[in-house]
DNA sequence: GCCTGCTTCTTGAAACTTGAACAATCCGGG
DNA sequence: CCCGGATTGTTCAAGTTTCAAGAAGCAGGC
């Protein structure tokens, strides 16, 4: 959870620089940073957990769904968008199909393929408990901060994502980069 | 993982504010969040998963007991520095001891106590991976953040971590309250 | 047509997490 | 002393995630 502590004994100062322990103010940055965030999904975990019977990132998966067009997504391209691997996903929707709130449709064009639909059961259930979901992160997050930090997390959220994202933007332009 | 998406029918707007959607720029706050927090730690855990051979917690684990007084703790008192329940702790540590990281002892004072010890080995480990995992922390992170960034990156998490602890500073001086 | 390599999605086993239930112990009051 | 309630840590079962492996279909070159 930790990066490493005051008592654990410090690499030879690298004359380049590289491991270099971190700062005791980014020690606090940091410490800060996994201590909410970490608070924060056990939180709405819970919640959903407790509303809407399913954790934080199945819901994900369902709203994804109900934003896409026809309430469909390929397999591939619901696992980008949640950022998970195929194989979890297959499991999640396993699960999800279980429970009636999603559906399989083989792809017409594709026989590899897969769609996942939004049932209206599914439909039903992101109707009745995102009004709880969305309270829990307004109250947990935006009524905490300004304006200004709620705008400073933006950006920062933005160039860490960026940073760690396999390329999203002009994944498909190589010769751009 | 995200928040009612536009498509989810909006609910009747409450009088008191309640059930209020999220405007769109906390939408898009709220998803680079989510976005940028599941790269870094998936990032995070792969790193370590794969140059320390366990998972990001199991590391703060063991970070805990190398800053602790004696490398060693309670059981409860490292699951509430871990920010994880007794009985996760319970099974964390039952694999750290299978790895030889870590060894249980008794409590003298209190016979249904125990005492979690970081071994010699543990302790190698981690002196052996600090540095790889800082650097992951650094690059992924703080070098990517001006110094203005980091310092309201700390104050936001500050803010939420405490909005959303069972109130730790001062649990036991309720009276304050 | 028929390779070869790639993509799509699933599967199975092992690891990890969760929540409830539990035994053992402590502690304060009567 | 003894009881009831609280705390400590573990365990079980069910659920979730990971990783490696694999079946099936596509797509391009020959």
């Amino acid at each position: 959870m930790n990066t490493a502590p005051a008592s654990v004994p410090e690499p030879a100062p690298a004359p380049d620089g590289a491991h270099r322990w971190l700062t005791d103010e980014e020690q606090r940055v940091w410490r800060s940073y996994l201590h909410a965030t970490t608070l924060l999904e056990d939180h709405l975990d819970r919640q959903l957990q407790r509303d809407a019977g399913m954790p934080h990132i199945y819901y994900g998966l369902l709203v994804q769904l109900a934003e896409a067009p026809r309430r469909r997504l390929r397999m591939t391209e619901l696992a980008m968008n949640a950022k998970i691997t195929r194989s979890r996903l297959s499991h999640a929707i396993a699960r999800l199909e279980k429970s009636g709130w999603v559906r399989r449709e083989d792809c017409p064009s594709d026989r590899r393929g897969q769609f996942t639909v939004l049932t209206e059961e599914g439909y039903g259930v992101l109707r009745e408990t995102a009004p709880g979901h969305v309270h829990a992160v307004r109250q947990a997050l935006f009524e905490r901060l300004s304006p200004e930090q709620q705008k400073s997390l933006g950006e920062i959220m933005q160039i860490v994502a960026e940073g760690l994202q396999p390329d999203e933007a002009g994944a498909d332009l190589p010769w751009l980069r």
